[in-house]
DNA sequence: CAGTATCCCCAGTGATACTG
DNA sequence: CAGTATCACTGGGGATACTG
C-alpha cells in the first residue's frame, strides 16, 4: 500500500484534479505523501518514543518499560517505521547478551521543537479541554439523552 | 473509556508508582489525560479538519468535500469529538435546507501554530523521508530479503 | 536481551439506507 | 442538507510462544 517510496518526492499539488482545490496551505488529499508522513509522525506511538529518545538513547527494554503500555510488538513495528523513515538509528552491538541501542537521528531531532510544542499546548490547554468535555457532556446529559462518556 | 471528564484536570504526575519515574518532560505513562488529548488533536481526521477550518468555517457537506477520503462517518465523529473537547464551534441555522457551520473556537485556533509547524516540518522533510525510506528499503533487499515495500 | 512468528479479537472505518 | 442507524470488514494491536 504504501508504495510511494520511489515515487516522485515532490509535492503531491501536481496531480491534475478536477475540483476546484485551490492552493489552502497543504494537501488533504489523499494519496499525498505530506499526508502519509504526518500519519506517521503523528502516531501515538511514535510520538512517545521521539520524545523519550530526545533525551538521550536508549535499548529495547527500556524503551517498552518507559513506554508504559506498549507490547513488544508495537515496539518493534513502531521502531522499524521510525528507522525506515530515517528517524530513528538503530545501533547493534555484537556482544554475548544482545544489545541495540536506538538513537535519534539529525533528522529525528529536528522533530524535537515541533512535537514539544504540540506536548507544550496539550500540557497548556488540557484543563480547558477537560472543562469543555464535562461542559459537553453535561449539556447532552440535561438535553435529554442519558447516554454520558461517549 | 473516557471516562476522565470530571476527574482531575491536573497533570497526571501525582499517580503513584514505583518505578523509578523521574519527570523527563512529559508522562508517558497511560491514563496520562496528556496522552489522550495527544491522541485525539494527533489524530488523522483531526489535523486535517482543523487545518481546514482554519482558514474560514465550513459546513458539513463542504468539510466532506474537501477532506478527500473521509467518510461521512468518519467526519460526524471527529466533528463531535473536536466539539466535545471544544476545539469547534457547531453552529445550527433554523432554515429550511438545514445549514450548519462548524468554526474553530478560540481554543482550536491556538492549535494553528503547533498545527502549522507540523505540516511544515513534514513538507520541508518529505525529501528526506522519502530517501531514508528508498535506502532502508534497498538495503534491506540487498541483504537477501526480497519483500521491498513493507 | 532483542527480537520474530502466530493467533485472535475488537475498535475504527467504510458502505448503504433511512430520517428530520 | 445534515445527519443517525446498521452492517460488515479489515487490520491495528495485544497476548503468547519460540529463537538467535
Amino acid at each position: 500500500m504504501e508504495e510511494g517510496t520511489s515515487k516522485s518526492p515532490t509535492h503531491c499539488a501536481d496531480t491534475a484534479l478536477e475540483h476546484d482545490y485551490d492552493a489552502r496551505q497543504w494537501d488533504v488529499r489523499e494519496g499525498c505523501e505530506v499526508r502519509q508522513i504526518l500519519d506517521r509522525v503523528a502516531d501515538k506511538w511514535s510520538l512517545l518514543v521521539i520524545a523519550l529518545l530526545e533525551q538521550r538513547s536508549l535499548r529495547f527494554t527500556e524503551l517498552r518499560r518507559e513506554v508504559d503500555g506498549i507490547s513488544q510488538r508495537m515496539l518493534t513495528v513502531t521502531l522499524r517505521h521510525l528507522e525506515r523513515d530515517g528517524l530513528v538509528r538503530r545501533t547493534v552491538h555484537p556482544v554475548v547478551p544482545p544489545r541495540v541501542d536506538y538513537a535519534l537521528t539529525p533528522l529525528g531531532a529536528t522533530l524535537h521543537d515541533t512535537i514539544q510544542s504540540l506536548v507544550t499546548w496539550t500540557e497548556a490547554h488540557q484543563g480547558e479541554i477537560a472543562a469543555a468535555r464535562a461542559a459537553y457532556d453535561g449539556a447532552a446529559a440535561g438535553a435529554g439523552a442519558g447516554a454520558v462518556g461517549m
